[in-house]
DNA sequence: ACAAATCTACCTAACGTAAGGTAGGTATTG
DNA sequence: CAATACCTACCTTACGTTAGGTAGATTTGT
């Protein structure tokens, strides 16, 4: 785990993420995090009015965190389509290396139905972001001749997405 | 839901398999299970001592439901392996029109780490046969002049199996 | 400048609810 | 009649959340 915070906030943040790629959000609770973060259990609401707004932020800053970095990428013309494309495969490979931990919006989306509809909205965004982005990605590529497919980009950005989804949770199932 | 189960015992293995891949398996109590099937909560207990027992049960089910159907397409000499590959596909097609199911270990493969050592095992197995089936499949027929690739058939069977569980996932998520 | 008021970040204690599970009784059925 | 399939009643534990309070920092009023 990072744990570079430094406020309770970010902490408390850092460390329900880290429990949701792990464990779930159905299956973790303030007490689990709060010993991680060495307060105590009603501590959190101070900082958080409730389970489901912790929910959401920790969704919130997940994507947006993508986000930014993904708005770089294609924002600075030095980058090539696909030197673009093999930084979006980074954090997947990280987390695979985990063992244990799988990507946040995988966790929470194999979950899906008993998630409050304000965290649903939230995990959909996240994959329309990367869908997107991926499809731009690629046409960009396909136009400049970095690339060269015969798919719908669209089609071929969804293929993207659910293996490198999908790689992650069979791996930590299978290994070992 | 199928609900052609007869007695009590298959309706509660039915109801809880459709919970588990609509909500998974921490979110998930013998109260909406019993309220399903029709009886009261301390009544499940006398068909299975505890919801690790339960759990296991389901995933074992599904398991050799699909070994089941799996070995009889292998089997089968008049059945190609490109109409196998084809049958494979099926049941996750019907999954995907459902909207709101997942493959039942990719729900439970989402939550790993927050299952019972046992569930866990059960969840590896059912991938590790799935992967060892296609890659078979595979082989066969690329050896018969069914199929061209040059990836490795581990490879293929691997991004196939990942790539159909992400799709679920990914799409029950996005979908309106 | 200094005191009063307010805010921040926590605490302890306890709430109501729901969880999984148990004990023991009562029907139902071969 | 004996096993099976259910029931009611209850237990313990854990959950998210609320109430109320405290110590210390910060802001404000004079």
């Amino acid at each position: 785990m990072e744990n570079t915070a430094v406020n309770t906030k970010d902490k408390i943040l850092d460390i329900s993420q880290d429990l949701i790629q792990k464990r779930g959000f159905n299956a973790i609770s303030f007490q689990d995090i709060a010993d991680l973060v060495g307060i105590k259990k009603p501590s959190i609401t101070h900082h958080f009015a409730s389970k489901e707004v912790l929910g959401i932020a920790v969704v919130q800053r997940y994507r947006e965190t993508f986000a930014t970095a993904l708005n770089r990428l294609t924002n600075d013309e030095s980058v090539s389509a696909r030197d673009a494309l093999n930084f979006y495969f980074t954090p997947y490979q990280d987390l695979g290396e985990t063992g244990d931990k799988i990507c946040l919006c995988a966790s929470l989306a194999g979950e899906f139905m008993a998630l409050p509809i304000d965290m649903q909205k939230e995990v959909a965004l996240f994959f329309n972001d990367h869908l997107a982005w991926l499809e731009e990605i690629l046409v960009k590529g396909q136009k400049l001749g970095e690339f060269n497919f015969t798919e719908k980009p669209k089609d071929l950005a969804h293929l993207f997405v659910d293996a490198l989804q999908g790689a992650l949770i069979v791996q930590r199932a299978t290994q070992n």
